[in-house]
DNA sequence: CGTCTGCTTGAGCCTTGTCAAGAAACGTGG
DNA sequence: CCACGTTTCTTGACAAGGCTCAAGCAGACG
């Protein structure tokens, strides 16, 4: 992830590959971490789809984001005594955990790569962002729609093979918890999408057959496009 | 901002005190930075309120986030070519512009200075996330009830003296938009936390009498409380 | 003094939520 | 490979929270 933004030198390679030492096998279903538990372990996913959310006292979900290969866990945390999400795995994923204290000698003897993290946590930032306008300002049938976009692009950030159709990892009432809905609401506006011809859906796969109107409908932005990142440092 | 959270070096402190070299007045309504124009500066805001918002092409308006005097804006904007969100003045302002190179070798001189922009972002994301899980899964008097608080706290850590009673320099549409309510409903949520004595309201100031009823209802967390920074660069 | 912006309140509607029940898909142990 | 239990999906009927439209009012400001 942060080293498909710029060129890295080899030195600052290492120095990331450094981070992804040792690795960790997450069961689907299980947690990396719990709302409101310690935790100085930060994470990079390697393999498999994670998510982050918290949950309110009257027991509802909210999905604050999806993690793909490449994210760095659990930076927010790390921040806190206690975490202020929960990170659960969607599918059997492989994490590399590594200390803050990595972090912090990460940010003094790569000046370059304590920018890139920075870039990063405002990518992620203005994702967030553009969800909450999401969640605050468009119908739920918008919101589903931003949802299947975003989620083809990120997993294409991945595998470039992936085109217009994918297999969602998420049931419907995941999809709610994320899109600020319920799981029943989530099926008519899936249905509705469908009969629209917007989308086609078999057996979990989802294919975008109209990827024009959906972005209009979604109003979606897509953030890892239109960087800037000549101001970065200069390697030393 | 930066400053209150750990003490600060003599040459930290002189580091800081050059990105409010030059200072700026903003008036009351003034736009300091466009959704997708370009833009290239900082700020620190140094007095007023400010908001930032993005439009979306229905024309209405989702309010991210409110500025305080010591918040660093558009950092977000610095990474991309055009800027994601408007940066608006709502009250007369004061502002510290300052260069995205400012910030980069600022990174590369002071490391730990750069460990602490980070932390402030993290700071701020949570906050977002807090609000994204109001959004998606509280109700409209929750959501008006947790604005409250939060005006009230921020403002806080700005005026020691403010305690249950302060003014909310908004608008009940500007409320609404950072809501995601109508100004209509805003209306009548403020009339029944009224009516139920959870607060107070005369001529533009609000009191807040029962705080404790009031943080239950909003199930709000102060995210500027409960850090750990112990794991934070020591001082070169 | 007139205009404009913001506040307040009512009536009716619409989007989304709730509840319920059946069908389909999935996973697990035998 | 089958049988069973469990989760997930689907659909309908109904309820409700929040929106729209409309109108009156109060205060700010030129």
């Amino acid at each position: 992830m942060l080293s498909q933004l710029i060129d890295l030198t080899p030195v600052e390679q290492r120095a990331l590959e450094k981070l992804e030492e040792r690795q960790r096998p997450v069961r689907r279903g299980a947690v990396l971490q719990r709302e409101n538990e310690g935790c100085s372990e930060l994470y990079i996913l390697r393999k498999g789809l994670m998510m982050s959310y918290v949950l309110l006292d009257d027991g509802s979900r909210q999905i604050l984001r999806f993690l793909f290969p490449g994210d760095m866990l659990g930076v927010s945390s790390a921040v806190y005594q206690e975490a202020p999400e929960t990170l659960a795995a969607l599918s059997d994923c492989v994490v590399c955990p590594f200390d803050r204290s990595a972090l912090s000698d990460l940010m003094v003897e790569h000046p370059r790569l304590a920018a890139m993290v920075l870039v990063y946590s405002q990518i992620e930032r203005v994702a967030l962002t553009d969800r909450l306008a999401a969640l605050g300002r468009t119908s739920a049938k918008a919101r589903v729609a931003a949802l299947l976009i975003e989620l083809r692009n990120r997993l294409r950030r991945v595998d470039k093979s992936v085109t217009t159709a994918f297999t969602l990892g998420l049931t419907q009432e995941e999809i709610g918890d994320a899109t600020g809905l319920t799981a029943v609401h989530v099926n008519r506006m899936l249905r509705q999408l469908e009969e629209e011809g917007l989308i086609a859906r078999e057996a979990g796969r989802v294919t975008l057959r109209d990827e024009r109107a959906l972005t209009r409908a979604a109003n979606y932005i897509n953030r890892y496009e239109g960087l800037d990142l000549g101001w970065l440092p200069r390697t030393r």
